[in-house]
Parts: structure tokens; C-alpha cells; sequence
DNA sequence: ATAGGGCTTCCAGTTGCTGGAAGCTCAAGA
DNA sequence: TCTTGAGCTTCCAGCAACTGGAAGCCCTAT
């Protein structure tokens, strides 16, 4: 199968898969023309990919799990692990944002907005620690 | 003032402050040795700078910001605009990562994090849609 | 005189793509 | 059969916002 259609059915860019394959996600063969042939193996492999993007996975915890998701000895505790520590990141990560909320919120509506240039906001960012 | 003390009054890394002037958001003196000379004027701004930074605005948004803090004939809607654009993009994003940890905190729950193989986190990964 | 720390510039790398150029291949229509 | 257009190929560059490192100058202290 060609890359287009390969890019509908797993959800993701002809210029990603591509992108996969340059780092070794996904190997796909050749055709004789030159054209990347994807197996199903190869579309499957770029939809787990593709999920795993979605749940902000790094690529290289998505290769890591790839390779769990390919070797039958693996233990659940190493793919819990990963996802535990990417969630972890992800807890820090809406900390960080709520905390930017929360401060900028009150800022916005303390701020007049109109034609006037006194501004709170930019108060705040100029104050003295 | 030389750059390290700078760096440590403003709270930002000389790195960080050499990039800054080289995309033009200060523009410190030199002196005959060749060292950038920062006024207060110019700390003042780089400390700006890091408030701005810590609230998640982008460099452009910064210099916009800078740019209105200095400017004397601004109207604070303009910096309200600014301030609510970025608040939405945040609000956005925390949602992106509160479905991400709805979805991945689910599956962590689901898995046993054993030593045997079986596990719904890649089950899920590897699903068809 | 020399050792060290601080300063300078410049180049490369990070993450995960994305856009674009130049050029080959293939299928369909005149 | 020729052409046209879509689809494919590679390679190079760029995004954001730094960060690390190398090579080399400058300044102070011993």
C-alpha cells in the first residue's frame, strides 16, 4: 500500500510517516518504483503510534512502547511504569498551567481594557519582586 | 553591569539573555572590552521578560508586551487582548492535557503492572477505532 | 607569570514535525 | 502516443526557545 492511503487509514501525515521512518518507528518495504509498500503490520504499527501521540506520549516513550508492544516476554509493570511517569509529567504540566490561569485570570479581569493606558497587567509583569 | 550579575538580579539564565539580545528584546551597551554594559533600565526590561515568560507568553507576545509597556499612548485593551488571546490558548491546552490524563489515568488504573505480559495500556494503543 | 573565572562569538542540537523545491512515476484522457 | 496531473521520491530549511560546548579574549589575584 502507498503512503496516501496509508496516511488516511492511520490518521497521520505523509510527511510524519515518512518522519517515522527516518527515525526507525516503521520500516516499510520498497516497491520496485521506489515507492514505500506498507505492510498491515506497518499501518497498525502507525495508528499505535498515532494513539499514543494523542495521550502526549514522547516519541521516544512511544518507541519504547512499541517495543513492549512487540516483545511477548515484556512485563506490564515496565508499560506501567512508562505510563506513569509520562502521566506524572502530565499532572506537573496542567500545575504549571493552572497556576499561569489563575494568575493571568485575575489579571484580565482586573484590567479595565479600554482606551485608557493604565494596566494592571502590565503593572504586574514591570513590579518589583 | 556585566552579564552575571545581571543573569542573577533578572533571574534569568546568560544564555538566555544573549539569545534575547540577539532576537532584539534588549539592546544593552558594550563597553571598551567588549562586555555588554546593562542599565538598570535594561535589567528592569529582562526581569519583565521573566515575569512574562513564567505567565507562558510566547517571545512575540513579549515583545508585543515590551513593546505597549513602553509605549506611553497605548490603551490597555490592547494588552487585555493579548492577555485574554493567551488565557484562552492556556485554558485550551490544560484541557488537551486533562483529557490525556482522564484517558491515560484510566488505563494505569486498569493495569496490573506485573510481570506478566498482558496489559490494557497497549491493548488500548493497539486498538482498532 | 600564571591560573582561574568570566566574558566573547559561533555552531550544533533539542522536539516533532512541516513546507517547499526538484525531479521521478503512474494512470487516464485526447 | 503524448501529455497532463496527481502522487511519489529525496533533501534542505525552518519553527520555538533556548542550551551545550568549543575556542579564545579579558581581568584579577597570587
Amino acid at each position: 500500500m502507498n503512503i496516501g492511503e496509508v496516511s488516511e487509514r492511520a490518521g497521520l501525515p505523509a510527511k510524519t510517516i515518512r518522519y517515522y521512518e527516518d527515525i526507525g518507528l516503521v520500516r516499510p518495504l520498497r516497491s520496485d518504483n521506489g515507492y514505500r509498500a506498507f505492510r498491515d503490520s506497518d499501518i497498525h504499527k502507525l495508528a499505535f503510534l498515532g494513539r499514543a501521540r494523542t495521550l502526549g506520549f514522547s516519541i521516544e516513550d512511544c518507541r519504547t512502547l512499541l517495543d513492549l508492544y512487540e516483545d511477548e516476554t515484556r512485563e506490564s509493570a515496565q508499560v506501567k511504569a512508562v505510563a506513569q511517569e509520562h502521566l506524572a509529567a502530565i499532572d506537573e504540566k496542567i500545575a504549571q498551567l493552572r497556576s499561569m490561569h489563575d494568575t493571568l485570570s485575575h489579571l484580565v479581569d482586573a484590567c479595565h481594557g479600554d482606551h485608557r493606558p493604565d494596566c494592571p497587567i502590565l503593572k504586574d509583569l514591570a513590579k518589583e519582586p
